[in-house]
DNA sequence: GTTAGCACTCGAAAGATTTGAGTGCTAATA
DNA sequence: TATTAGCACTCAAATCTTTCGAGTGCTAAC
């Protein structure tokens, strides 16, 4: 059964009352809008067919009606309207930084403060090649790696090594490590690139082998999918959310961070909708023990293509339409950044 | 007045009991213990001597009693019997692993793991002196310099320059700058030292402003106090420590760490004692808003003299015996581990 | 289709009652 | 003089009771 337009009004009156006031809305208190005109007894028998619907339910039986998930659904879905793009607020909320990881942590910080709730940011996934290769010589037993990786992404490892090098020798090394794998991602380190290496390298070839693993630890540490949280304690403000228990294994994926990108993988670049907003309410969401919270996401885009995902995690009474606009105006400040200063700096 | 025997056994046993059951400790239960062979009536005159003199309280008229700072000061100075040091399992609960922070990572897991309490450790402090300068090419608008500093602990940073360097001119102010700068540290750098820099650099002093300032900003960074923590939702375990806007507060504390560091640089270094234990109970302890719980810190060292501290923050009413003897022991095996491989890698 | 009216439900808040652990004091005892 | 038995007293916590009122569903009239 299709909702009417006067089932439509109620329905969302009654959940923009919930949002605000927090409490179950009753049926007098909606008779009380007054472009409706309608006596409490009426709405109550539309309660009845909304809650038979499945939209909206009483907590108890004297009690005033709440929404259920699918009701949220139908409010986010159709009948909340979001801010006309010229009302949204062009406030500059970020301050220029210029280290990806900074960057990334402010906006996090950010986001939490303007919402009041908990906030994921993950830094922007692409392929991750090669750019850059520098070996040098810390002290007889051990070279220095650095490794840029295309975003200007530098990892550092220190390789210990068995055989004593003279400067000439780590100069080869340089030579022959940038020649082969300048521009190659992890993907492209084949058997066939090692043994050509190796091949060249000739006598130091048991040394090369050590290098090589302090390049692939280096560069799947750079593939890591970094996540940036801030604002968990205020999971603490949301009663709602659970008792004690269920709080405090939510602020333990928070600090964790491992449960929460499997959540986050799941979200990022499922459509190529620019500024991609995602919500996940109550049940739907994919992480376990979140039943009782929304998930709110929006992606954002370097130019090169590279996608990140920010989000808020906090209450299924949640003020969707604001979080909404709020996730809108800092992927579009971040779009705006990437896209005026090529290469942010990244460091990790 | 100084307390007797009898009034130390009967302290002792009323915060031992304490600390077990969490109630307030009655007299009958006392006078049950049969080494004492006391009847109840007795143990009252006692506690009430004991109240008088500050160690105990009252949470109110016809409860029993649970002991106040002063107490527990008492018991952690003079009536714990730590374990015997043969008692202390050696187990080994650390991994070996490479870099210096995750190795700290680590110990403040398995600290907040063994003893469910809040864990901090900071990263060892240490005159940070210049032991390498890299500078290289990464592109025509970009320099990348490594800055290796004592302890093996690596900075990268990014400067961007407007003139174009050839890779001679690189080379040049590589040995400029590690000529000048190898074994110097932040204090060393002056003015004097940045003008004879400059007038060797000849026409590119401009560059050189812009390359020092990427080393001092990277040699700053090094210089900040690192603080790892781990298990703060633990806090939520423990009711006493207050009701929910206190613990809150104090989760925000662990989450910006900021507080932190204040807290941890009083303890650190206060005494050449090895393993240094100290305690601070209720009141006693250096930060606001956490009059309910106790803090117990412990220093380990490295061989070249640097020193950090491990710490937990937990309620009150603690094992005071269990988390310095766990202390201990991962200061031991810290130590250890330091010893026996000079050096491990660090890495920002 | 809408509404006034009424009996009914049930959670939340406030008050009353009971229970028991624990105390302090006093007087007797060793 | 130190210890103890005994007893009246206190008070938090648990349990039950009462009251209150917001809100409902149903019915009959408009």
């Amino acid at each position: 059964m299709e909702l009417d337009e006067r089932k439509k009004t109620i329905l969302k009156l009654i959940i923009a009352t919930y949002l605000e006031t927090g409490e179950p809305v009753g049926s007098r208190t909606i008779s009380k809008f007054n472009d409706l005109n309608l006596s409490s007894a009426t709405i109550r028998n539309e309660m009845a067919d909304l809650e038979e619907l499945g939209y909206i339910v009483q907590p108890h039986t004297s009690a005033g009606r709440i929404p259920t998930d699918k009701g949220y659904r139908f409010y986010v879905d159709n009948l909340m309207e979001e801010k006309e793009e010229a009302e949204v607020e062009k406030s500059t909320l970020l301050e220029r930084v210029d280290r990806m990881e900074l960057l990334l942590k402010q906006v996090a910080k950010v986001l939490a403060y303007n919402t009041n709730y908990a906030t994921l940011v993950t830094a922007p996934k692409y392929r991750k090649t090669i750019k850059f290769i520098q070996l040098s010589k810390v002290d007889e037993e051990t070279l220095l790696a650095v490794i840029v990786v295309e975003g200007n992404l530098i990892k550092n490892q220190i390789i210990p090594i068995d055989t004593i090098l003279d400067n000439e020798d780590v100069l080869k090394f340089n030579i022959l490590l940038n020649t082969f794998l300048q521009g190659a991602s992890l993907e492209d380190i084949n058997l066939e690139m090692i043994n050509a290496m190796k091949k060249q390298s000739g006598e130091y070839s048991v040394i090369l082998d050590q290098i090589f693993q302090g390049i692939v630890d280096a560069v799947n540490e750079a593939n890591e999918l970094e996540i940036y949280t801030s604002g968990a304690t205020n999971i603490l403000k949301y009663p709602e959310i659970g008792d004690i228990s269920k709080t405090s294994e939510l602020l333990e994926k928070f600090e964790d961070k491992e449960e929460l990108s499997h959540l986050l993988e799941e979200t990022t670049g499922n459509k190529d909708d620019s500024h991609y907003i995602q919500v996940y309410i109550g049940e739907e969401n994919p992480v376990q023990n979140m039943e009782d919270c929304s998930i709110v996401t929006a992606t954002y885009k370097m130019p090169e293509g590279a996608t990140g995902t920010i989000g808020i995690v906090g209450p299924k009474r949640m003020d969707y339409k604001k979080v909404v606009s709020t996730l809108k105006n800092l992927t579009i400040e971040l779009d705006d950044i990437f896209s005026k200063r090529k290469g942010v700096n990244e460091d990790g």
